[in-house]
Parts: C-alpha cells; structure tokens; sequence
DNA sequence: ATTGCTATTGTTATCGATACCATAAATTCT
DNA sequence: AGAATTTATGGTATCGATAACAATAGCAAT
C-alpha cells in the first residue's frame, strides 16, 4: 500500500503553507500562478487525495444519508435504494445502506450507528409497522431526535417524521373493481397481513370495494402469511385445501409479487389453467412481472419517486427545520394478462 | 435535532478528564466503580454517543470496505453484497456499497471517492472486463495502491489482486452434456459475449463440449447480447428468424437467468412449447427460477461463498501482506424442468 | 519616500476522540 | 513509619484538514 501522504507533506515540499494547499485544492482565486504550479505539481507527483475523514471532522458534517430497509434481494426495495442513490448524489450526497432485516431485532444497533457516525438523514423503508414492533417505534423515536427521518409508511401519529406512501386502498379498490369487471364474483387476498401497515390499506380496500359490490366477504377468503414467493405457495394450498372446489375463488390479489408469483406455480401444480380458471393480482410491479406465465398485473407504487422525493426532503430539512408532513401518491394499477384482460385495458378511473 | 454533546461536555459535568470518560467508554479496568458510575450516569442523562468520525482521525482506519458493482437491482448482485455485509458485520466491520453501471463511466469519481474516504479495501465485482473497458483498468490498477482488492474476475495478467471466479469452463460442458444426454443435438447460446471476460469461460466450455460430442458448431448458434430479460427476446427474435424452422436449435443456454426468462418468453410468444420444443438452461440460480414456467435448470455460482471470502481476504490483508492469488469454485449445475429432466435427475459429474 | 491599499501567504485554533506520559492517591511491603 | 508499588486520574500532543485572523509583500498614489 501506498505510505499516506497528508497536506503537511505537501506543503513541506511545495514549500507553502496548508493554508496554501487548502487554497490550491478548493480552486481559491487569491493564490499567485507561479505557486498554484508548484503546489499542484507536488500534488499531482504524490497522487495526493485529501482525507475526507478529517474534512468531515472539522466541517462537522459528512453529507452522507442512512437508507433503512428489510433487505436489498428484493427487487423493490433495491430499486428504492437505486433511486435515492442516484439522487443523493446528484445533490452531492453519499448515501449508506442498511439492511434491517424484519425478523431480527438489531434495530438497536443500526440506530446506534447511524448516530455513530453522524449521518445527515435517515430513509426509513419498513416492512412491518407499530404494533408488530414496538422496539422498532423507540429506535426511530431516538433516531428522529438526532436526525431528520423520512419514512415509506402510512401516516403516523407517534412518530414525529415525514411520511411517504401509497394509496393503496383506492389502487385494491380498483383492482378489485377490474375483477368484477372481468366476471369475477369471488375473491380472496392472500399474504402479507391485513391489518398491520402497508397491507392494511390493501385489506381496508379489499372490504370496502367488496362490500360496495354486494360481493361475499367470506374470512375464508383472506389468507395472511408471508412476504415471499414460498408464503405464496402455501397460502394457495391453505386457502383451496379449506374449500370445496364449488366455493374456490376465481381470483387472487397477492400482497405483493413474491407472493403472486409462488401462488402461481402452486396454482399451477394443482392444475388450474391461468388465468381461465384463476385471476392473480401482484403488488410492486417488479422486473420479472412482465415475464411470468401469464405476466403478471400487478400495482406501482412508484418507488422511483418516492426515493427521491424521500432524500430531496432530507436534504432540506437540515437546512430550513421542516414541520412534518405526509405525501399520498397515487398507486397505478398496471394490467396484463393474469387476469384475462388484453393487455391494453383500459385503466379503471 | 439534539444539540451536539461532546466528550468535552461529558468530562465536565463529571467533574473527571476527557481520559476517564474514554476509559469508561471503553471498559478500561482502573476506573473507581464510584467514578465510572458517575461518569456514565452523565453519559446516559446526555445520550452521549461518541462520534465515530474523530475516532477514525484518530485511530488512522475506519474499518470499512467497499462493494463496488454494476447495480443491486439484479439480484445475484444483491445476494453478494448482502453476504458481503453480513460477513463484514460479523468481523466488526462495515461495508459500503458503490454502484458502478457498465455502461457509465464513472470508474475514476468512484475510485476517487474511495480513496477519500481512505476505505480500508475494496471488493470489486465487476460485469465486463479488460479490453473492453480500459479506463476500469486504470481505475482499479490505481485503487489497488491504496488498499487491497479482491475482484470476482477470471484470473489477471495484468492487475494485482485477489480474484475469484467459478469454473464456468467446466459446469458449461456439464451443461452441454446434460442436454445431450437427454437427447439434444442443437444447441445455441444466447445473451452476454462469448469473448470478454466471464461468458469468454462460458463460450470456452460451450465451444469445447461441442466438438468433444461431434455436435456442429454453427456459428448461426451463438447469439451475444446483453444481459438482462429484453436482450434475451431479441436474442430469441434473432436467432430463430435467422433461421429455417428446420435447422431450429432444440436448446439454448443462456447468459443468465435474465437472459433465460426473456428467451422463454419470446419462445412460448412463437408457438414452441417449453420444455418439449426447447430445453433452456440459465445461470446464476436467482430465486425466481423455481417459479418459472417450468422452472429453471440454472447454475449456481455460489456467490455467498465468494463474497465471504472476498470479506475475511481483504481483512486478512490489511494485516499480514498477502500475495495476490486466485480462487476457482466449482459451479454446480442445478437441474429443473426446464430441460424436460425429472427433478432430482443425476446430476452428471 | 511615505502612506494606503490589495494581493498573497503564513499562523494557529479547531473539530472530537484517543493514547501516551506524568502525576497524584491509595495500598502493600519491609 | 517510610519506601515501593499499584491504582486512578489528569494533561496534552496527535490524527488531517479547514478557516479565521494575522502578517507580509507588492504596487500605486501622493
């Protein structure tokens, strides 16, 4: 490895002060030609770079925001990070990723760090919210006292911090609207949880639309579980196996595609013909949507957006204190063809 | 936000030098157990958390490594830097992830922001190598004299550093002979490049394998392209309409398993039924191949495997000065259905 | 030549924590 | 009791860069 070389070299042997260096490296006009050479020909001969270690030490700021999430495997949430990524930097920004997995409670630890470090923001993208996790809503409370925080969440009244998300009751209220367009009468959910956060918008949608359309609100129809393709799968089996195959639903809404797509190969595998004998809705309109057997309708929550919208705020919330807020965006329900519809549906309004 | 509590602050309202508070921070054992209680009880009125910035001035490391890669949104990339993080945590170190597209050229500002911030090594996984980028060359031949690499790259000539790479070679004719075995006799490849850099082992294999069965080599059957889904239907578009239905190859390897989901899909879009019209085998083994319709006879790259040794390699190598080397892992070949093979079909050795 | 600027450069405190060295206090030993 | 240790604590230089302030030099105007 290459000895550190650190402005006092530089200066010793340009025969300057650091102040000089410092001058020459942050482009200052009041330094003579002849000594910005000199100093800029040491520079370049030891392939100076300067610390930002110690740059962040004395500025007392190291531009550099926190994106919390359950996981980076999932296309979704790496997209978000890809897109604050992006947009943080483009405002001179780094940003630093933590996983924050949903079934282990290291909540402690990675706040701790956040605050360790010094970092400027925090993009708090969760999975599971308040009552599911207690110790989740005190480590956000700490967090929140040294350092604007906004959320992908629905609004929260105990914590104090922007929050970002989707109106998901009305999207599954159009979803659900498609469905009964297409013929379909009885329809279950499955996955996720109906009533803690994000999926309580799905689930308060679910009811609502269903009960607006004098359609069957059977509990055998609902069929929480989990978050991933393997959740799907066995909440097919769950949710048929329960049924005589006279009362089986002729359509799915997924909590999100992991879920769809797991239901769809057990759909499959009992034999059912797609989407003919079952519909499916996803959520998060994810890379591989397009290429399932059917491909996949499914809704965009416009992750994009949301991601830079998220670390914009962030970025000017240090600078004038921001009061809180909420922003709903709208989810968009994009049709393909697991439910039978041609692609080219004309969206419900 | 809080306002900002130093050490200095500490010391002062315990009455004891900044030196006792670092002891009592650190568990140093000559603290009065009166003192240290006085001290920390001060410590928790305040919440006062030392800021890591000064420490790293300080202590001259930061203990942080780098995970350079194309973009987490696909998810073999993301499974490395999660196993990568995972490993590093667990050494007490952190990680911090750089994206670096292919098709930007951003190799220099990365670099740079590395040495910035005096990262104490780099795990580089990179998507296509040497001739066909030189810029990243000089990049990396730069960064390597800051800190030490590991890449997860064919073995270099002309860049010191740690690689490791799976035997494509190898697990690319087991692919081929799978295939025969069950009967085939035309087989194409489609997506990446048959001579940069990793797909150079995949088309070696590919290439060898053929003449080792008397199976034609016909330059008709080798279909580069990108590497995601789209580049795999035009890869399919191509190759088929290049040809008389005739002279169709009644096998594909692909690429990747991005590559392997576009191909199916403009495959079934043609009429052919999969897999009895076409076998397909991907590669990369991503979690989405046993949902494909059928599911996906794919190759695992092991890529846990190889980002935990890139981890515990680079930390290895700031202490003792280790000679460059490089690692082969095998790839193993993981039958589906997608090649009209039962599950757990033999796999051939 | 002297005063008065401005252009250029140097000095040094500072950011927050750490660790080496020194000193004071407590304890043990003879 | 006095010396020799051991234990506990304080003082301060240091890490590397920055910036406020100070100082010098150069030049023009009088």
């Amino acid at each position: 490895m290459e000895k550190k070389v650190t402005i006092y070299d530089i200066a010793k042997e340009a025969k300057v002060s650091t102040a000089t260096v410092t001058r020459v490296m942050s482009a200052h006009p009041s330094v003579r030609p002849a000594t910005r050479e000199r100093v800029q020909a040491v520079i370049a001969r030891h392939n100076y770079t300067p610390s930002s270690i110690a740059r962040e030490l004395e500025r007392g700021q190291n531009k550099t925001i926190a994106v919390i999430l359950p996981e980076v495997i999932n296309p979704y949430f790496a997209q978000l990070f890809s897109a604050a990524d992006d947009e943080a930097r483009k405002n001179g920004y780094a940003v630093w990723l933590y996983q924050l997995p949903s079934n282990e409670a290291v909540e402690d630890s990675v706040v701790e760090d956040l605050i360790r470090r010094r970092l400027e923001g925090a993009f708090f993208v969760g999975g599971i919210w308040e009552a599911a996790r207690p110790g989740l809503m005190d480590a956000l409370k700490r967090l929140g006292q040294y350092m604007p925080i906004v959320a992908i969440c629905p609004p929260m009244t105990n914590l104090s911090c922007i929050c970002l998300y989707n109106d998901l009751v009305t999207c599954v209220q159009h979803a659900v609207r498609h469905l009964h367009v297409l013929g379909h009468r009885r329809i279950a959910f499955i996955g996720g949880s109906l009533q803690v956060g994000g999926s309580g918008a799905r689930g308060q949608g679910f009811l609502a639309e269903l009960r607006a359309l004098g359609l069957p609100d059977d509990p055998a129809y609902h069929h929480e579980g989990g978050f991933d393709a393997e959740s799907g799968e066995r909440a097919v089996q769950r949710l048929l196996s329960g049924l005589e195959r006279g009362r089986w639903p002729t359509a799915l809404i997924a909590f999100n595609d992991l879920v769809a797509l797991g239901a769809m190969k057990q759909l499959k595998q009992m034999g059912l013909k797609l989407p003919d004998e079952m519909a499916i809705i996803g959520c998060d309109n994810q890379f591989f949507c397009p290429y399932t057997d059917p491909p996949l309708t499914s809704m965009d929550l416009h992750p994009d957006e949301h991601a830079r919208s998220a670390i914009r705020e962030l970025i000017s919330a240090k600078e004038n204190d921001t009061t809180p807020f909420t922003l709903m965006r709208d989810a968009t329900l994009v049709v393909r063809e697991s439910c039978g519809a041609k692609l080219g549906y004309r969206k419900l309004g």
